[in-house]
DNA sequence: GATTGTTTAGGCGGGA
DNA sequence: TCCCGCCTAAACAATC
């Protein structure tokens, strides 16, 4: 089994977003296509693109209609991508590490399946990578587990937005590390003094950064993608596969189309009561 | 005890 | 061929 759910860049998948046949006109604007989409975008993630719609990642080599699927085929994204596309759907702009899980398998049914092995690498992603920074919690929000963000100078790290594989790897400048480096003899465990553990920021920190790199930069990669592997052009094929999916989750659908969304507010500093909304498969 | 976070190791595929 | 990005597994510590 080819461990790799990339098969190549963003034009060597040509075929794989389309399993039902839509086709993806040109997207310009995540915010308007995820109105258009019935997604409030500026909703935290659990209550916007919760268990919304599957992108109809059904099996590659299926026939011409390979509608009713009773196993999924292994998104193209990397897992660096799904947790970055996660934190960028978020109103937020960051989510803890439950938040990313549910995103995922909300998104893509095939992350319901094997879910230790993926969390596992969702975990390493994390902390491995520098384009995810860990945001502590303040002590108003008391609960298991930081808040993981963007780093704010990642945003090119996916050329137009394509959350395929990177083009290069982020590494902040505090923490250059190549993986040689790692693998090599020179590499120091020391905690006090290992550039990959992730980047710590406080609560308010962050904040102040998040507003201050808004205004700096309005046309951040983050919210202009528009390529189609974009999570705008993956939220815009949701929207078109629609109908198909009743049937798309197999022996699935029960328990998805009945399970509600966990309540935010515990782990959700910016939780608004009046944005909750449980949404369920059949809703959409 | 479960979850979260960190670290190490090994392997694969793509691109230069 | 080598480097790089990525995936997976596993062990361990810290925290809730």
């Amino acid at each position: 089994m080819n461990a790799h759910g990339i098969t190549g860049t963003c034009y060597m998948n040509a075929d794989y977003v389309n399993p039902v046949g839509v086709t993806n006109p040109s997207v310009s604007g995540q915010n308007s296509l995820l109105v258009a989409a019935g997604v409030a975008s500026m909703n935290p993630p659990l209550q916007s693109a919760g268990p919304v719609l599957s992108p109809g990642f059904g099996p590659i080599c299926s026939g011409p209609t390979p509608r009713r699927a009773s196993t999924y085929a292994k998104p193209p994204y990397s897992y660096i991508s799904l947790i970055s596309m996660a934190i960028q759907q978020s109103g937020t702009k960051m989510l803890t590490l439950n938040q990313i899980y549910q995103w995922i398998m909300d998104l893509f049914p095939f992350y319901r399946q094997n879910q230790q092995r993926w969390q596992n690498s969702v975990r390493h992603s994390l902390s491995f990578n520098d384009c995810f920074i860990k945001v502590t919690r303040s002590k108003d929000w008391p609960g298991k587990g930081s808040f993981w963000a963007l780093h704010p100078d990642s945003g090119d790290m996916f050329q137009n937005g394509c959350f395929l594989r990177r083009q290069k790897r982020f590494r902040s400048g505090t923490k250059a590390c190549t993986d040689a480096q790692r693998s090599g003899s020179g590499f120091s465990s020391s905690p006090q003094s290992n550039p990959r553990r992730a980047e710590v920021v406080p609560l308010q920190h962050y904040h102040q950064q998040q507003a201050a790199h808004q205004n700096l930069e309005p046309n951040h990669p983050h919210c202009s993608f528009s390529h189609r592997f974009s999570i705008s052009s993956l939220m815009f094929e949701q929207q078109n596969q629609t109908p198909y999916l009743p049937v798309a989750y197999g022996g699935d659908s029960v328990s998805s189309a009945n399970r509600t969304i966990p309540d935010p507010s515990h782990t959700d500093p910016f939780y608004h009561p009046l944005q909750n909304y449980s949404r369920t498969i059949m809703d959409c």
